[in-house]
DNA sequence: CATGAATGAGTCTTCATTCAT
DNA sequence: CATGAATGAAGACTCATTCAT
């Protein structure tokens, strides 16, 4: 009563366009809806508003599924993260191409392919918010870095192994053949509109060089 | 007139003596406190009650040389940009060394103290909140990136000129150059608690590894 | 920027009516207007943006001087229990009255006035409120309860010694002389408007028949 | 038809069937949890959700029974008031015992055993939120303290009358003979954890002062 | 010039209440 | 009847910005 209920006497818009499309997916329309925002607007500069609205639910749905708004950013970061890694990872081990054909092969197209989806877009998140969520950033280091680079480490050592690369401090810094990524993500999303990037021969030439830097003497007669 | 000392000895001894000396340098101190706050907290995350307390102003102060909180953060980032890479170009320009000694001498020196140093926070700065400031962002890529990039090209043009190095497509994405160090502020901002990465080492092998791959066939011998 | 800041270009109503009264007595109008609101509303019906109103500041001026609502909320307890109560404890350890005279006098007036006024509505609130707030509670115990009683018994022992009562339990269970006082808030709170109580003539009474209770018997002579 | 067993044993084994049990009693349930709830936090702390919770019923299902939280606050303040005060009342108007005796038996009894009743914790919850809802205040007052007083002061003046008391303005208020439950119960609410009050021996102490205070001075003798 | 008290729009979060199932 | 997902109004709190002193 008095000053803790509503007075509203008139209700609502449409009270009957509820339960449309319920499901239990609604959390997972949420953090879909969550992404796009924090992606375009950082963490501080998403309104929970503006994601209940993209999700096309009221502003105090989110909330029913998670308790604050760095809870649904943990959820976003979490979603976009799990699984996506593993399909790579398990082609990388258990491919019965050459080394060479593997990075120049499916890992190119993978990386190709992930500097141009939607799910990079956590990667910025992360380098601009991450340090503030060390939960999070623990959890995507577990998850994707330390992994990543462990099979792409094992992967070189193969290559070594096979006689197909000469031994260097690739092995021991296995984030350069990531780094390009980088660079690709972070020049499509500031300067794309200043100067077109070729990201997809920027990575493969990265590749190129880096087997080329690598490769055993012997091996390069084959090349050409 | 302007620098000579006070007259007025009566009051506070030398406290207006600090006052007249600070004054000059005010707006200076504000951006460097800026950016201090910018770089640990991100644009929205940064109170300009905390600026002004950081560098020791009073809370509206900085509204008198910075219209709005947008105008400082720019400044803050101009600040930075600033003539920080101009040695390094005129040193890319009239250096007498071989490209090769050039890549693995100063230019390494160079990307590697700007890695450990505080103003590589502005790139950080820049990947979270340039999509929002596109005249700043324009700002960056005119003064840094295309110059910089630029510069990169005709240095590996010039080693190709030279018959230092062999025609590869890396004149065509000097950005390669760049990538790791990309990775090595980033690492150093998300990951280093999680994992030490020694980021001179990373650094250093990326320049071998690319001059290994572009050094042109016969240039093999002269190198030592 | 963007979704940060606001969007106004058009500002408030009258901005020249600040700092009129401006003082450093600020924060008591906030707390004097708080007390009022407090006292018709409870904590939790209150709204913060009422108490501001109410003290004629902006709603984010109370948070500039308290942190938080409870903040808030605690210093109204404190300030209305302040030093009000030091006066008649002085009086009692001072008077040269018997003890029957200095009950029916000065005490009777101070309890009878204390009644009427406004800051009783403090013990309205606590008992309301009280158990969500320990601190406060304890606070309260310590500087009024505890020392109230006390200073009742030391009265009431001092009776006894002098010959003017007898000893009965009432030293131990000085909360009795107090009840009363509970009784006449609680009524004027609540039932005043059903049914009028001259809560002087109760609290009188009440004097008046505990005096007979405990009075010695050869005084019994000395009443008429 | 109405309490006969459930026909469908295929479905739910006992739980059906306690379902049925149930069922008419769910207000009286849905209220129990309200008053505990309500006791504990007051009216705007308490949150509806947490009232279904208590009550093992889901969230929507209070509101078949009782339109808006505030009536259902009020039929918790009924459903405690209700009838347990005519057991008393009777036996006041029909004990045969002589009123001092009635006074330090029966009633200084039901005073005890009510203060430590959960059930007076409805008071403190009319000390709270009375004021808001005068509707119940009004329902309280006719039905407890309007008839509780009258009942008192017949009960006085058969006092007077019998000649065991003297005329005092006693009958005029006896709201003093009630007054230290409410201490009681206010000290157990706040300060019990910070000074343990034996309510039990405040209650009986005062009554023994009181009727000491207007017992005739006749009957003095007669007493034991 | 410099200060810091004051403003008020904006955002997160809660919860009484509804209603499709 | 019973459920609990969904709604949206309201309130606590923040902070960019202003301006009297």
């Amino acid at each position: 009563m008095s000053k803790t209920q509503p007075k509203s006497e008139l209700k609502g818009p449409d009270r009957s366009a509820r339960k449309r499309v319920r499901k239990d997916d609604r959390p997972q329309e949420i953090v879909a809806a969550a992404f796009e925002e924090f992606a375009s607007h950082g963490y501080a500069g998403t309104r929970l508003e503006d994601v209940a609205a993209r999700a096309k639910v009221s502003k105090g749905l989110p909330y029913l599924y998670f308790k604050t708004k760095e809870e649904l950013f943990k959820a976003v970061v979490r979603s976009v993260i799990t699984s996506h890694f593993d399909t790579i990872r398990n082609e990388m081990e258990s491919t019965t191409l050459s080394v060479e054909d593997f990075l120049k092969g499916p890992f190119l197209k993978f990386v190709q392919e992930l500097v141009c989806s939607r799910r990079v877009l956590i990667v910025r998140l992360l380098i601009a918010e991450g340090h503030k969520h060390p939960e999070l950033t623990a959890f995507y280091f577990d998850n994707v870095v330390a992994r990543g680079l462990e099979t792409l480490r094992a992967l070189i050592d193969r290559g070594v192994a096979r006689g197909e690369f000469r031994e260097t401090a690739l092995r021991d810094y296995p984030q350069l053949l990531i780094a390009p990524m980088l660079m690709a993500v972070i020049w499509r999303a500031l300067f794309e509109h200043h100067h077109h990037l070729d990201t997809d021969a920027l990575l493969k030439t990265h590749i190129d060089l880096m087997v080329d830097a690598v490769r055993a003497p012997q091996s390069k007669g084959d090349v050409s």
